[in-house]
DNA sequence: GCGCGAGCCGAAATCGATTTCGTGTTGAAA
DNA sequence: TTTCAACACGAAATCGATTTCGGCTCGCGC
């Protein structure tokens, strides 16, 4: 076990002093040919490698973004973790990724542990106990201090920072649109809570899609699901006191817990009612009948948001104050469980 | 924009040495509680929390472990990192998550990012590209350097380390003996290639079973999907060509794609032919019909790596060689798979 | 009144690298 | 021979915090 090798030793073995390594190993013109080649070949043998931790103390950079998800389950958020992956490290940025388990105060803490010099910035989806909540100090603090955020998905309109969303609204609007044209007269929304930024944007895209083309608002036909862990129940529930033959689910989870439900009744997906979710995940892809979906995109957003993120941190003198708010248009992934009689595909 | 506070500002600010605001914050006895308290005050009101740069470098520790993973699709991955993510925050430690992509280079790459100061240590589960090339160097290089390393899953046997497996033999064995046990006479599994270590132990254990229940083994139903993308209709062709009464499929992708070859060929499950799968995802229980699975219990097998990882961080001397190999036990989940005319569950 | 010890505090080294500035040597030009 | 520039290299400050060690001041005892 051989320590790492540090500057200082490559200089006292070869005699020399400590600037004149690091200048070496820069190719500084400051340094004779001669030294310089002993001493890149000295380091090369011995595979010296500099010490991040000193670099960051010394330059006041770290090259390292903090991600702070809600959860990981959501195989949406992992295709963002992917598109931020490829990005940052093209451009020669580390990522750290912190889960905030949708708790207000896990986000809080992940935020300061990271902020004290971990991470040159964030990007971050906020949990839901925070938007429920609406306290979002910790953003602006971090914020205040210089460090620059990018928001994505789930965003907070009372920040000032650069966000990447999806256009949920339209979204919704093009799936339930869809349902529309193959025929539903009668389609429900399985949405959820208000206060979950895209469930809400979500169901006025449903409103406006219905709006479009006359179809009266039943408001019994929005469901929203309070209780995330035991939505099974309710959702069947509403499935046995409604006829419909559409349903719009603004998540995967809903959407097949929709389809179990019409299975319970006898009822058949697509032949007797279609259902389109929302996110394009495995779930989606391979369920019998596979799902017709939106597809958020999600390697695209977080490939934008860790863009942005570094431009900022790069040009952090040139454009202060400009924030953009970039929006993922979304597209729909027409599958079986709104087709009839057609080949299984996938 | 207020930069952040350091030691030497408070000094300044109060007019005292920094060595002695450091000593106050820390509680020494050293300074007088007069000043104690004026400067926690001072430093309090303004917020001052330390730079974590300049505490890993002079402690020569970051209180940070690496992660690094082939894929984050994969379910059982995202379980994993929670585990890890809950013991280690608990402990006090950051944790920097890379992905591999399964990729041999990029598997190097991050580590050598890694591996010069930004972290303490390592918990990795090799690329499958890592595997069929047999080559381990950067993991060696960074063990030599002092640094620990604690494999899953996808472990080398080669390398001297902690380890942290779940039985997958036992697992296979398990899934393949409640197939026999339900009745299933002719029995197939759909597993990976070789050089996969996981893939090969679980076929071993689906041998195991049959040989323990007097099944002649028939090679013409060990089938070992090559080309994970395009494994579909590999299964497609297989499950033509073969008669089956059961199914052991390694992986939950695996598992749904025979469900709809067997579909497509007009048989059905659990009526027709029963299925087992492994990993208990989200496909495995939202699935129609749901998959009965072996538990690979993730978070557990990620809380015993980072453990098993900062145990030996923090008794850096006591116990320097010994190694050890946990094996976490499965479980087989029952579901709608393997269950003649039950009532749904999930 | 002097000395000694306790109580408080400050200077400086340290972690590992970069960078500015200074210094010594050499050569050539005057 | 003197002088000055170019060249090669070294010393030291710096990033932010910790920690050792040394020193000052005050009070108390003799």
């Amino acid at each position: 076990m051989k320590p790492k090798l540090t500057l200082k030793q490559i200089a006292r073995e070869l005699d020399v002093a400590v600037s004149t390594v690091s200048k070496a190993l820069r190719d500084s013109d400051e340094i004779s040919v001669d030294t310089r080649q002993k001493i890149k070949a000295f380091a090369k043998l011995y595979n010296y490698k500099p010490n991040n931790i000193a670099l960051s103390l010394k330059n006041r950079k770290t090259m390292t973004i903090g991600v702070i998800i809600p959860e990981i389950i959501h195989h949406f958020f992992t295709t963002v973790i992917s598109g931020i992956e490829q990005v940052a490290n093209k451009r020669g940025y580390n990522v750290i990724i912190c889960l905030s388990n949708n708790s207000f105060d896990k986000e809080v803490i992940n935020m300061e542990m990271l902020a004290n010099g971990s991470t040159d910035g964030f990007i971050l989806s906020v949990a839901k106990e925070t938007q429920q909540k609406g306290d979002y100090q910790h953003l602006t603090e971090v914020i205040n201090q210089g460090m620059p955020i990018v928001l994505f998905d789930r965003v907070v309109d009372e920040i000032e920072c650069d966000k990447v969303i999806i256009n949920d609204r339209e979204g919704a609007r093009k799936a339930v649109q869809h349902l529309v044209d193959i025929g539903c007269k009668k389609i429900a929304i399985i949405t959820t809570v208000d206060y979950v930024s895209v469930g809400k944007l979500r169901t006025v895209g449903y409103r406006q899609a219905l709006e479009k083309n006359s179809i009266p608002i039943d408001e019994n036909l929005i469901l929203k699901i309070e209780d995330v862990e035991n939505s099974d129940e309710e959702i069947n529930r509403f499935l046995f006191r409604n006829d419909v033959d559409g349903i719009f689910a603004v998540n995967e989870q809903f959407s097949v817990s929709a389809i179990r439900g019409l299975n319970n009744r006898g009822l058949k997906v697509p032949e007797d009612v279609s259902v389109v979710g929302f996110t394009n995940g495995e779930l989606s892809k391979r369920f019998i009948p596979s799902l017709t979906t939106v597809s958020q995109h999600g390697a695209q957003m977080g490939a934008k948001a860790a863009n942005l993120l570094i431009d900022k941190l790069e040009n952090a003198v040139a454009g202060e104050e400009k924030y953009t708010t970039e929006i993922i248009e979304t597209s729909l992934i027409e599958r079986e469980s709104t087709l009839l009689n057609l080949p299984l595909k996938i």
